[in-house]
DNA sequence: CCCCCTTGTTGAAACGATTCAATGACTGGT
DNA sequence: ACCAGTCATTGAATCGTTTCAACAAGGGGG
């Protein structure tokens, strides 16, 4: 159905191979050769089979990405500058949305794994170390993507977030709140505990302890049922600091139709700073990850580790996020 | 480096078609010899070759979905919906971002055609046509989403912008708005020609005319743009109608930050009823549309095209879209 | 006891490319 | 006129599957 290296062969009057070489090393291929082939491939409208190429080659010119929610601008961005890096060196992207589901993050991996990608990046839920070397073993790299190792036999990217939790927690300290709750996610998703960690720190300096109020999901949907609960509190929080900047519109909109003040009322502090942040019903106080910049720099890393792996020494890159003070957040 | 189905042949020992039988058509083996087979499957830690099986089957188990922006909340819910559909028929997804970027698109069909996936869901971006037979004649089934055609020997799923432009026109107009301005992309989007259309045609009855804003990019930052060449205007509007949610936030953000007061002063619709525009600092009125359930649509009619290509009739599937009033519209 | 049918298994060809050693055709130096 | 050395091209093997005709082994039925 579709034409075929021996089709274009035969229309040139030359070899197999040498269209082959055409393809893939033109300096081997003589000019007029090269303008007769070119010319029946254009006629033909030949595309080569991948298939066979991988078959043959060894290897592909894919990479996966497994995200936790592609609903989620964070990972949408994150996901925007791995396909342009990947693109930019002809290579395409399979992208996986897990929703923060075990099985689905199991079912990609072996997607994965059967095309024989040529690397893989991935925000993955839980401890997967084991798994990730089992597919390492088999001669694909991974690149974990916004969430740190410990293993030196990893690479990984990610945003310091500790530190995240620490700054957010500072600020709502520094304008007063001592009564502040932490909406978060799942135990199984490091960024969480990570954050969570960070707010513990900063508020014991300070004498203070931070209640969590865990939800299912990181999205608008379960932030409302946060802010629902945080309505039901016996002593109402003033400051509220949530792991992503879903959950915080969440609770915005749930605080809000209870008909309470933010942020005169209550501080909201979110994390992420997704574009929707600053267009919310109050300007939303975020922390700020560099999203792109984060898939962009794993996708290099990866890139590096399979293309030269001589020089490639597998590391941990480690961003810092940064605090933007919007109007959701006020002095008590 | 990984398993393969001869070392399974040899484990289990048995032939290596009988090990294929085991994957693709287990009732020909017996009973005995599929738990053997299991065993060393299971301990050799095998994952099929998908390069090898396509080759050699002619067809793969992938579909190609290629959207003008992933970062619109309402591309990323049809992908949603294309990714459950494929998912549960064990389907894998390509998922490509063009950025409304010709170049980008025509880049990423033929990646989809060097992967020889089985199938394509496009929202293209222009008149394709031409381009999308040449892609059927070597055997992939398209379907165009969220993208009307009259073209009977393809499938469409889309939704009724030309509706949409007129309800969103009519309840500015029924509100006492006779001042009207549209925000709308590129001519080459056909989704903004029609909903610019329906706003033509309504507001012809009334005897108004509607000038249009032109913008490059349907994105907040365009909306951006927008909104302060609204503010530049002689005669400023009383009504807005976005051609979507993204460009409706922009505009809003440019306007309030102008210290114009949404509704009071001007009243703002949007298009696509994404999650964050209930969210919006002045929660915003839209048109919806079923944008999961359109991706989910799609797929089904999709593979249906080629799974049972005999009793498929193409055809062009039109949702309804639904006026959703919030607090940026009010009466003048 | 022979024949046919069913059930399970096998072996080899094919899919469409890449890879590489071998070959052929020239060129220029001596 | 010959040899060495490029430069272009070729042909065959190969990648890991699927597919399918052919075969082996039992199991009734006549």
């Amino acid at each position: 159905m579709s034409p075929d290296l021996r089709d274009v062969a035969a229309g040139a009057g030359v070899s197999i191979g040498t269209v082959s070489n055409f393809l893939n090393k033109p300096q081997l291929v003589a000019p007029a050769t090269k303008a007769r082939i070119e010319k029946v491939i254009d006629r033909l409208g030949y595309v080569p089979n991948a298939s066979a190429r991988n078959l043959r080659s060894g290897h592909s010119r894919t990479l996966g990405l497994i995200v936790p929610d592609i609903a989620n601008p964070f990972f949408t961005e994150v996901a925007r500058g791995v396909e342009d890096k990947a693109s930019s060196r002809d290579y395409g992207v399979f992208l996986c949305n897990t929703d923060e589901n075990h099985e689905k993050e199991e079912h990609y991996l072996t997607l994965l794994l059967e095309q024989r990608v040529r690397g893989i990046l991935i925000t993955p839920k839980g401890d997967q170390t084991r798994r990730i070397e089992a597919i390492q073993n088999r001669g694909i790299s991974v690149i974990l993507l916004d969430h740190e190792t410990s293993q030196k036999s990893q690479c990984s990217v990610s945003v310091d977030d500790l530190y995240g939790g620490e700054i957010a927690t500072q600020h709502l300290i520094d304008l007063g709140h001592e009564n502040i709750i932490m909406v978060t996610g799942p135990d199984s998703l490091q960024q969480c505990v990570d954050r969570a960690e960070g707010t513990s720190k900063t508020a014991r300096k300070y004498g203070i302890r931070v209640p969590q109020l865990r939800v299912e999901s990181m999205n608008i949907q379960g932030g409302v049922e946060a802010g629902e609960k945080i309505l039901e509190l016996p002593k109402r929080p003033t400051g509220v600091f949530c792991a992503n900047d879903l959950l915080a519109l969440g609770v915005m909109r749930a605080l809000q139709g209870a008909g309470i003040k933010i942020p005169e009322e209550i501080s909201i502090i979110g994390y992420d700073d997704i574009d929707f942040a600053s267009s919310a019903s109050v300007a939303l106080t975020s922390v700020q990850q560099p999203a792109y910049q984060l898939g962009k720099v794993a996708t290099e890393l990866l890139m590096s580790e399979f293309e030269t792996p001589d020089d490639h020494a597998h590391q941990q890159i480690l961003f810092q996020p940064q605090l933007v003070v919007r109007s959701s957040t006020a002095a008590r």
